[in-house]
DNA sequence: TTTTGTATTATTGTATGCAATCCATGGTCC
DNA sequence: GGACCATGGATTGCATACAATAATACAAAA
């Protein structure tokens, strides 16, 4: 938010409570619980080594983030993510991340838009080779230097959430399919119109690669239709 | 998220974690305390009677809000949120209303659709009369009537919590200027398109509507411009 | 058989205690 | 005088203890 501030990950790694909410965000997420499954803080706490409290202020987290929900003196119940949800997210992503790339057009440093186009040429490499590992986490930066680059704190908190959200979902998508060198091309694309200065085919194209990201799940039947 | 699930508050009121949370929250939002400011996890509980416990699991939820940081070992500060944030804010929310409204096209209850127009015609009564508090929180449980019937629990989580964000600066903008009886009008035309299956309309009208909203913030002077 | 009241148990909400960490102060050495 | 290190106090992170609430089981009454 406050917009020029500190970089820093705003659930750290290395206190309990940051490893308990990332290992339960993980589980909710990937689907180790079952959707409306009640978590019991001692329960889970036993499992991860830990007392209560940690854990408990871990669910307080996660029910802000929506993936459980509490409900007082009785219980924390699983909400998870489906279907609906993926493509809600995809549908607000594709709109936001239109934002992010035409926020970035003005606001970009030199340093971003370098890091981005050796991400593009290092993903054209990866892909060639068919590195999977690499080609997906370097899709992870490229969004994230995206986001970091269109300079607006509130609306890079919100993308990373969803980038997050859908990262399980995403995973298949890239190794599934020839999605991989089609989505490098996109990033070009974006890249250019950045470079060029050109703010509305900037968001029209980032907006275009999220949509096409969904309907290449759907093609694949990595999910369902819906509606 | 979980589509079809509960009608709960995220955050109870009646435990005392809740209250605590509400509060900082309202005070942080208010600029009760400055940016940057510490807050100590002992000082809070006294000063709202309770034990570092809620204070500690509010801390972490305002800290997913953004709206203070945690630094491991060393404490919390006020982050806060300034014009920028606003402005991004009023942006964000501009693009993510406007999806809102396409998607009630086609989803909205009936019993939405008449509880809008309810709150057409009593926001137009008040605004006669002169009631700022009414025209306030009927312009509230309009937006929240849209968040609704746009049948999407990520949007409507978010679009929630933005339009709590600026809370406050959203209070000024309705008893300064005359801003209420144009949004107002601004309402009625979103209600008609929805009610005449325009997506389209619907879109670009509330797209429309929180961009005037914002521009009637600047032109008042409750916001600096920015850039 | 069903329902209702009650006692018991499980679970959460809050407070408190203890260990680890950080920060400021002051002292020592160069 | 300035850099380095030790020490004490303050503060957080986590664990545990206690209180309040809700769920369950079971018995008694209709």
């Amino acid at each position: 938010m406050g917009s020029g501030d500190v970089k820093q990950e705003v659930t750290d790694k290395y206190s309990l409570r940051g490893r308990v909410f990332q290992r339960l965000r993980d589980d909710i997420l990937s689907g180790k619980y079952e959707v409306g499954e009640e978590l019991r803080e001692v329960a889970i706490g036993e499992e991860l080594g830990v007392s209560r409290t940690p854990v408990r202020e871990a669910f307080r987290q996660l029910e802000l983030e929506g993936l459980i929900q509490i409900i007082l003196n009785k219980g924390a119940y699983v909400v998870g993510i489906n279907d609906t949800d993926v493509r809600d997210i995809y549908l607000i992503r594709a709109r936001l991340e239109g934002l992010a790339a035409r926020w970035a057009v003005d606001r970009i440093t030199d340093a971003q838009l370098e890091e981005m186009e050796e991400n593009v040429y290092l993903a054209k490499f990866h892909a060639e080779k068919g590195h999977l590992e690499q080609m997906f986490d370097l899709d992870n930066r490229f969004h994230e230097i995206l986001y970091e680059a269109a300079g607006s704190k509130m609306l890079e908190h919100q993308l990373k959430d969803y980038h997050q959200y859908v990262l399980r979902v995403r995973k298949k998508t890239l190794n599934n399919a020839n999605r991989g060198p089609a989505s490098n091309l996109e990033h070009e694309a974006i890249v250019d119109a950045i470079k060029s200065r050109n703010a509305d085919e900037a968001e029209r194209l980032a907006h275009q690669h999220i949509i096409n990201a969904y309907e290449n799940m759907l093609k694949n039947g990595l999910i369902r239709p819906e509606d």
